[in-house]
DNA sequence: CATCATTTGTTCGTATGTATC
DNA sequence: CGATACATACGAACAAATGAT
């Protein structure tokens, strides 16, 4: 369980970077993707969701934005020591 | 004076949404658009300062994320009646 | 009620820059 | 130096909402 695929529906009324930003929330929430560890370079969940790379950044932006996620510039993307409440 | 043209330099470090947001945030705070009152269109923006359409809205966006402005779809942006302290 | 112009919203593909290893 | 990864920006297309005609 949790193991899901991240599946992007692009018939849904939910913009796509919502629904991405959403599920890897839900990761982030359910373990999958620990505090202080890596998240999925932008280019593997382009190849992932096959979402463009402006979308997944928006994705990533927000859980940033959100205090889920750290990016560090030539590194990568980490999830958060202290998640957001 | 406070009707200087927006002017956006592509050689500063600082990146072009960052400038233009913290021209229009300066127009804010310097009352030439008023709490309620409209901004000018992302399409009049685009034409005044030179930059691409995401390019504005990246930063009318980030205004209206700081809560200076309020985007309403088919209408138009708006300065918030209440600003951000 | 239909149509059109205007405006914001989403997404794509690409290019270039910067940082890290 | 080259590979990888994030950052900014462009140009284009299409959708959705709104208001006027």
């Amino acid at each position: 369980m949790g193991d899901d695929r991240l599946v992007i529906d692009l018939r849904s009324p939910e913009p796509s970077y919502q629904q991405l930003a959403r599920q890897l929330r839900d990761r982030i929430h359910g373990g999958i993707y620990a505090p202080g560890g890596p998240l999925p370079s932008i280019t593997y969940l382009t190849g992932e969701t096959g979402l463009a790379v402006n979308t997944v950044r928006r994705a990533i932006a927000l859980l940033a934005d959100e205090g889920y996620v750290i990016t560090v510039p030539g590194r990568g993307t980490y999830v958060a020591d202290k998640l957001p409440e």
